[in-house]
Parts: C-alpha cells; sequence; structure tokens
DNA sequence: TAGTGGTCTAGACCACTTC
DNA sequence: AAGTGGTCTAGACCACTAA
C-alpha cells in the first residue's frame, strides 16, 4: 500500500530536519548551518550522506556553500521587477537628435544597467532568428551579444539579432564595448527611422547549462528564465529579435492586459 | 593565473563526455545510456563516481534515471504556449445563463483541462492575498486549490482566493469536484454580477519544493514557474487572486504589448 | 533471476578560508 | 595551523525493472 519509505533515508532526514529549522526561523537568512563534521557524528553516519543532504538543500536553493568556509541559509535576493514600462519612451528616447557620440551616461542610466562587454558578429540566422525577422534561414544578420551586471554582479544576458540592412553603421554594430551608450538599442533603431511600437516576449525556465553557471555566478539549485523577445514597428514589421538569459532568482515578470473576447 | 583545475574531476569528465555525446545526436531523445558499472569500469572509477556524474546530468535536465531500468536522455516534453487567448471570454461564457447544474461537460472543455481535485476552505489572510483582494490581513477568504492535469499527468496547481461575500453560495466554493464545470470560475463570478475584465500576472521561477515534486511528479533538475495571478474588473476592483505552480519544462508563456510612453 | 540505479559506511586526500 | 567543504576509492546492501 504504502510506497513511501518506512523510514526515511539518512541524508533525507538530515535535509529534512535542517529545512525545518530554516522555515522555522531558528536559521535565518545568512545563519551559518553546523559544520559537516558535527552533522555526520550527530546522526551517526558518516561525512559523505551529510554532504550528500547539504546537496539536497542546495538544490532546493534554500543553502548555499562556501569552499572552506561553511554552508549558509541563502539569504534572499533583492528582486527586480520587470514590466511594460522597462521599455517605456521617456527611458530611451534622447531629445537632441543623433547624440550618440556622447558615451558613458553620467545619471541614472549607468546605476540602473550597465554591461559589461558587447560582442557584434554576422552570423547565419537560427530558425527561431529567421523567423523572427522574417528573413531565410541562414541569412546574414547582426548578432549583439551582452553580459549585462547589475552592482557588480552579472544578472542576466542579452543577445539581440538584427537585419544588416537596418543596422549597419550604426553604433549598435560597433565593437567598442558600451557606446550604443544613450538610450540604448531602440534610440539606435529610432535614428535609423525604425520605430519599436509593439513587443512579444516570451517565457521559459530551465535549468543552466554549465557555461551559463559560470558567466552568470549562478549558485547550485538556481534556474534561469530564458526570454524571447520580438520588437516590431507600427507596420508589423520586426525589427529586433532578442534572447536573454536571466538568474531566476533575481527577478520578476510582470505583465497586465485585458481579458480578449 | 589559472582558476580552472589543471585536469577535470572525474566526475565532470564523465558527464562531459556523455553531454557532448547527447548535443552531438550520437545519444538521441530516449536512448539508454551506458549502465553505471559500465562507465565505472571504463573510466576507471568507483560506481559512486559514475553515478555523481550522472547526477550532475540530471541536474542539468538533460537526463532522467528510471529506478532498476537505466538512465535516459530525456525527451523534450509536448509544450503548451501560454497566451492571454487562454482567458478569451468566448472559452468561458455560456450562453444560456446560470447553467451550473450541468456539470460533466461533455466536449472540448474536459479534454482541453481537465482537474482532479478540488479543496476548498475558509483561511485567513496572508500578506499577498489580502493586499491583493484589498482585505485585512487575517480576514477570511475562500481559498479554492486545484491539481490541474493534462492526459493523465499533473501540469500545475492553481490555488484561487475569493471575497466570501462574492462567491458565497456559488459552485465555486461547492465541496464536489468539477462542479464548477462549464465555463469555470470566469462564468461563476460573471453569474454573480462580477465581470472579468483586466487580469495582471507575475512570473518567477525557482526550484521546487520537495511537496511540489511529489505533487507534480517532476523529475530531478526541473524548475517550477510560480503564476501569481489577479482578476480585475473594469472599475479596478479585484474579483480573484491565484497562486499556480507550474511544471516549467512544459509551459511556455507568452505576452504582447505596445511600448509605453 | 539478472541487470540496474540508489544509498550507505569507512577512510583518505585535496582545496579553500580564516586566523 | 585549524577548520571546513569537495571528491574520490572500495566495498556493501537494497529496491526496482524486465525477461
Amino acid at each position: 500500500m504504502s510506497n513511501e519509505p518506512r523510514i526515511s533515508l539518512p541524508s533525507r532526514q538530515i535535509a529534512d530536519d535542517l529545512r525545518a529549522e530554516i522555515d522555522a526561523g531558528r536559521l535565518p537568512p545568512g545563519a551559518k548551518l553546523p559544520p559537516l563534521r558535527d552533522l555526520a557524528e550527530r546522526y551517526g553516519v558518516t561525512r559523505n550522506t551529510a554532504n550528500k543532504a547539504l546537496g539536497l538543500l542546495q538544490m532546493e536553493g534554500l543553502v548555499v556553500t562556501r569552499h572552506g568556509s561553511g554552508a549558509y541559509v541563502r539569504e534572499p535576493h533583492p528582486i527586480r521587477r520587470l514590466g511594460p514600462d522597462r521599455y517605456a519612451r521617456h527611458r530611451w528616447q534622447v531629445t537632441t537628435v543623433t547624440a550618440h557620440a556622447d558615451d558613458r551616461p553620467n545619471s541614472e542610466t549607468t546605476q540602473q544597467q550597465g554591461y559589461q562587454t558587447q560582442e557584434v558578429s554576422l552570423i547565419a540566422a537560427d530558425g527561431h532568428t529567421a523567423a523572427a525577422l522574417g528573413v531565410d534561414i541562414g541569412a546574414s544578420v547582426y548578432e549583439r551579444a551582452r553580459v549585462m551586471t547589475r552592482d557588480g554582479i552579472p544578472t542576466h544576458t542579452m543577445t539581440s539579432y538584427y537585419r544588416p540592412a537596418d543596422v549597419e553603421g550604426t553604433p549598435l554594430v560597433d565593437q567598442s564595448p558600451g557606446i550604443a551608450g544613450r538610450g540604448g538599442g531602440f534610440q539606435v533603431l529610432t535614428d535609423q527611422g525604425l520605430i519599436p511600437h509593439e513587443i512579444s516576449e516570451d517565457l521559459s525556465a530551465r535549468m543552466p547549462t554549465t557555461e551559463e553557471t559560470l558567466l552568470l555566478e549562478l549558485s547550485a539549485g538556481e534556474p534561469v528564465v530564458e526570454v524571447h523577445r520580438v520588437t516590431r514597428m507600427a507596420d508589423g514589421r520586426a525589427i529586433e529579435y532578442a534572447r536573454g538569459v536571466h538568474a531566476a532568482s533575481r527577478f520578476v515578470w510582470s505583465y497586465t492586459f485585458d481579458i480578449p473576447d
């Protein structure tokens, strides 16, 4: 009848006990967990087994370990709320036309979101990109890959794709990092006469690849959210396709819409 | 200088090799991986180490293991696309008024989404619920918890909260499973004169709790997406607050909106 | 019954952090 | 130097699956 093991596996039991301590607040965020050797002795198991218990808690995202230091209750990340407002015109529209020689914006733009790297290359469009931009598969498109950071820690990647004719000669496809600067990509497109009007976003979540774990400095048990974004003009023509990979624990996405008929 | 280990750890090496086989398509979805004992022998390591390598691949969501049978390359799930259309009026509006005596809808409604269980109870509102519904913290609200299934496998949970005055006496708070039936919750609210008009959704991703892992039959390395939804009438009054937990790999969320000013 | 994954003990060495 | 997490070997037993 019962599908459950009669007695909890030792590693599970240890994890359950620690989780209870955490949930009850007796081990608050930032608190140090007992050393592996203590846990092993207390439960009469080997260090391997105690270590496995910690592994379970890491996978759940409840605990982080610092090699050589200890295991700690994970502290909640400051969460950034991503709503349609982040694309608002007043955030990127520059009043003076073609003012992109002025890099290094001084005020709040850098604080809000400064990117670390910008890699631009001309590549062959894959299926998704081709479909989104309305070009043939294998056609040349510009790829602009960035890693976004906040307070020095990477938060997400953002890779944009453009039709070459749309962006040739613009700061968007200039190798120099950060040169898109003031106003960013949308302003540059606007300067080209390509006015962003509508955005479609597709969101999905998965576990990171090993590369992403390194790049985004993800701790064990942290999923990523993959965002696919298509930006269109008022006439429906797509002018940018972008793929982002976000550390899940640092964001919440927010959307509001009317119920359709 | 180099921060990388000179030689890859054995468990990492095995995982990397297997991942390469999978990525290259030499181990296609559904293919059986070599038995642990074979891997151990081939690499000159113990079964423990080979097992750890499998664990890494499981965490990445690339591999699933079936106890007693073997380890297999994970097959991609059929993905369901969730757009605003799923809330469209024509999907739930019933032409004949107050037709909720007719349970067990016979045609497509059940195929699309049939729920397994419905637990209704009167509980004290927590902070989120109170804020969303505009009631005091601790005030009584109806909680209606469901587990949604598709083709017999659970896909997500959905727990709705209502102001008691809004739903008292309606099928929504009837214990009998499935009785909301035809048209579902929005139709019942409409029958009460509470017409859903606008929806706000907040999405975030995280690793599942152990309970959720059992409930949604999640395999190792599968994250969940938590959806918070507030449904409002045209005058802005909230009539439902709902929280859902989705198996991440089975869904993609899709939103389209105009760029704000 | 044979094959296979899951977990555990016992003991060892290493890598990193902290003092 | 002492403390702590990470990984590994060697060997064992158990639980589940499939023929």
